[in-house]
DNA sequence: CTTGACACTGTACGTATGTATATTATAGTA
DNA sequence: TACTATAATATACATACGTACAGTGTCAAG
């Protein structure tokens, strides 16, 4: 049970007004502003409320201070992310919604050693990458036999292929029978492919 | 020249030790607060600070309250979103990263009437959507012919496939040679595919 | 040399504000 | 029935706090 479903509903009313107040007007409110936003004519009868809150956890208050009320739970709150509704097969599905069940892309992907590429190119088309996607990469240098990278070849150019060392020489293998692998005396690895996303208009 | 550069370095400081007190303990310092953290023993000393501050704009403040400074320079500050490093192409292309490109994966699907399924099964792989791809979805009744939707057919199942809408019947056909298209008397779209994101390990 | 911006000191005033005590009313629970 | 938690009122007090007024010293510009 969360430390916010421990409150009672006009504490949580309260709660709400607070951090309203803190978000979006920029400072806290005073003991008398709340009680004059519920229409509790009694200082007290705040007073009251806030030990309850502070005693839940959910503020922090420090004594003799006017307005202040620091928020503990201090995560975004809105919850991030999209709805997920369940899979979608070639046959059946039914799209059941449950509220708990939400994927944040940017949390799958949001990592200090990655970056994004934009594709250009039909040469990883049959590895379901097409021109437009986007690709994120995570940088290290070294791959295993297989694995689609980012290479840096000789020239300088950077390439998306799949990674393949052989005895005195690199191929860059791409996704599409229609072209020819690329084969190369030395090539360095910039990173490899942990995500494609598109966006489609 | 940013409002930030008109202040005084003496003003900066008390900016900044203003900034650090809403920002890292919730809410703001009062006057004299303000005076015992610079060593000024006069509270009008910190107010000629305050009003010239105000004045510069970086602050907003409301008369005879406590604690009440709002700061107007509000931005988010720390970056969202993934580091964009350009394109990479079939053939060349240089990494050239640049502090201001960035894509926000929520900003680019977060919208109310958005959600995702997973895509279980390989008809529409020529589509580039693989199984376990995350689809995007916008909710929406109606589609264009040819529009890749998320339709339910009258026994209630929702199926991912390319929209027809023929004489008397609906055409739902799949992206995979292999498979043949479905025809239904009815089928409603439940939304259509905005977006595709893949997760590898 | 004067002027004005800047950065203060020192004192004082009024009230905004947190806190405490005593009391009441309601509703659910043992 | 008695008991406890919740949610208030009403009053009072001390002080934290914003504000105002009268000065002081420095330093660069005119």
């Amino acid at each position: 049970m969360s430390a916010m479903q421990t409150l009672t509903q006009r504490q949580r009313a309260v709660y709400e007004m607070i951090r309203d107040k803190i978000v979006n007007r920029g400072y806290g409110p005073t003991v008398r502003e709340i009680g004059e936003h519920f229409g509790i004519n009694s200082p007290n009868g705040v007073m009251c409320h806030l030990k309850a809150i502070e005693k839940k956890g959910l503020i922090r208050r420090s004594p003799n201070k006017s307005r202040a009320i620091e928020l503990t739970q201090e995560e975004s709150m809105e919850p991030r992310g999209l709805q997920m509704a369940g899979t979608v097969v070639a046959g059946a599905t039914n799209l059941a919604f449950e509220q708990t069940d939400r994927i944040d892309f940017d949390e799958l992907f949001e990592r200090q050693d990655q970056f994004v590429l934009e594709v250009r190119g039909d040469s990883m088309i049959e590895a379901q990458i097409a021109d437009g996607d986007y690709v994120v990469i995570r940088q290290q240098k070294t791959a295993q036999q297989g694995q689609m990278v980012v290479a840096r070849t000789d020239n300088g150019e950077a390439t998306l292929k799949y990674w393949y060392l052989e005895k005195d020489q690199v191929r860059l293998q791409p996704a599409n029978s229609a072209m020819k692998p690329i084969y190369v005396d030395d090539a360095e690895v910039v990173g490899v492919v942990v995500g494609v996303v598109r966006h489609l208009s």
